[in-house]
DNA sequence: CTGAAAGCGCTTACAG
DNA sequence: CTGAAAGCGCTTACAG
């Protein structure tokens, strides 16, 4: 009978599992401690003596040990998994917010879950309920313009999910707020055009139900305010955020005699209808017409003359919702409001108006 | 003291639960069964009495019953999730793929798992195998690009994962793959262009390694060659299916003398940087220069004239993926392959060639 | 067609 | 600072 070979700890590894994965079980066994003490360790508890933990967690590294999320889930009636809902903003926009998210989330152990819904059918609560409760989810991120609705925040409150909102101001506790500050976006367009020398000037609005329209609207109108300029009303009119309705404006504007010499769409689709038209009717971008957008989308560049745009950093906030989800409350309490900056991109898009 | 009140069926509802969901013990209990026989109906075995069945669903349709996914997922060794895994495509790919596979998963109890990766980083395979195992996945989609590295698929059978392959042909078996058939696709287009009377045509291609672009390239110039036309080496150009690559490859073969009276781009994105460049240049599209994408992307509407394009249903394609996965491996056997098949989409970016 | 026992891999509640 | 017992809500393997 052959000596049974001594055990050296560099000697264990996964195939001594045979297929399977380690447990808590064998981890606890091969390090000579109590299961719970692996599970101190692997939920960061303090009570556990520090040359215990390193022990520990070399032996977790060694073999590859990961915790079984779905055993976690179970016994913490809680799950890893972070929810995104969201109601049809552009690909572009849903996609970054998704690998802001997704750069929190890295290494976390949680991972994320995608939920579009239709906010105008009824039940949609309904359903953002049902998906929380049945995946047990930890938390939700809620982007525009599902962040705005104050009844599905109350429904998430009334069934103990965390969740945090997007959007242009403050709708909620500090601690569940992401703010993009879509007011100085705006202003930050407003001064631009007055800088330029632009005097009359129009403004393509997104729909009024929207936070983020009527903050663009407010803080655009206010910063020319403040310049000494006033918009009439004739120069603002309400679209809806589409390519369709960006032409439809830009074809009122653009075919009155005394048309504007700048116009600011509050989104880059609306934008690009502002272009559509001015190529019909042989109005050149920007000698005559100078037009900013708003997202700096891919298509801000893709147009000509390359539009100028306020960009915001969709995958930084994106990145912040999420992680703000996987922080201790703790950690959240008395920090500083969450919040993401816009900023002008200046293209080719503008100039100073013509004599 | 009061007599017991008789419980009727109808009188039970959630709240009994006193804010606790439903169990699988609660139904068994309420239903007078055992849990197992409970656990076969939510398993659809065939091995329970009909009326058994239909009086539990009852029940369970009654006090809102859905059963946990964490404790399945722990009983069975995998979770309900399906990941899906991708690198790079465009944001509207990307997000319509999403939109397919949870119209597949919606009522099904699976959620969608986003997985962006990078498939030039060395240990990417290794991420995706991290996320599998970890997350215990169900199964995982695979897109384009990485759809056509069989070093991933390998890995995955190799662990025991199911995926589907998305791709312009069969990589795989049959029950593993959705194709695209972007030969057709590209056949269409060279048809197109033949029988408006082209016949000086270029090619501006995407990157050789991508199975997409090799197959779009063959299905083009043999479509040509087939009605008669040849397509010289100097009129077939390698780009990198972006903007800025479709605009280097313009620029070479509009600023030569004898310039093709039509371009097909292999995709959108370059299409739109063909169309920078005639704009520069002052070559009038369609007038003078008929071209022709791939994708039919929104951008495909946004640009003037509005492209011609081939479109192809990325959120059908999405649906057909994801259902395959969540089918039994059985219902998937003997079935045709899974295909989706694109198709020409006429604007107004092409017309016969000036005289 | 139905059920009692054991187990999936963790955590909680309690004890020391 | 550490551990033994019970439990999270299901399924598997076995028996009848």
């Amino acid at each position: 009978m052959p000596a049974a070979k001594k055990p050296r700890k560099s000697a264990i590894d996964p195939a001594d599992f045979k297929g399977r994965a380690a447990t808590i079980n064998d981890i606890a066994r091969l390090a000579g401690v109590s299961k719970k003490t692996v599970s101190r360790i692997i939920n960061r508890s303090p009570l556990v003596r520090e040359e215990t933990r390193e022990r520990v967690e070399a032996l977790m590294r060694e073999v590859g040990y990961t915790p079984d999320p779905l055993a976690r889930g179970l016994a913490f009636r809680r799950s890893f998994l972070i929810g995104m809902v969201y109601d049809n903003p552009t690909a572009q926009f849903i996609v970054n917010m998704q690998y802001g998210a997704l750069d929190a989330l890295r290494g976390s152990g949680f991972e994320l879950v995608v939920h579009p819904c239709d906010s105008r059918s009824p039940d949609y609560i309904d359903g953002v309920r049902r998906f929380v409760q049945q995946q047990k989810l930890h938390g939700v991120m809620l982007v525009p313009r599902v962040s705005e609705d104050q009844a599905l925040a109350d429904m998430l409150a009334s069934i103990g999910c965390r969740y945090t909102r997007i959007a242009a101001v403050a709708l909620d506790a500090h601690s569940r707020m992401v703010i993009t500050h879509d007011r100085d976006g705006a202003a930050e367009a407003a001064d631009y055009l007055q800088t330029l020398g632009h005097r009359d000037i129009a403004l393509i609005t997104g729909p009024g139900a929207y936070r983020s329209a009527i903050e663009r609207t407010e803080g655009f109108v206010d910063a020319l305010s403040r310049r000494g300029i006033k918009l009439p009303k004739s120069r603002v009119l309400e679209a809806g955020y589409t390519f369709e309705s960006g032409v439809a404006a830009a074809e009122k504007l653009l075919s009155a005699k005394d048309r504007p010499t700048a116009i600011f769409c509050e989104n880059d689709e609306m934008a690009a209808g502002v272009y559509r038209v001015a190529l019909r009717m042989g109005i050149s971008i920007p000698r005559q017409l100078s037009v900013i957008g708003y997202d700096d989308s891919p298509l801000a560049s893709r147009l000509w003359p390359p539009l100028t745009s306020v960009r915001r950093d969709t995958r930084d906030t994106g990145r912040i919702a999420a992680a703000m989800l996987i922080q201790s409350e703790d950690d959240l309490r008395g920090r500083p409001v969450a919040s993401v900056r816009p900023h002008l991109v200046a293209r080719d898009s503008c100039q100073p108006p013509e004599a």
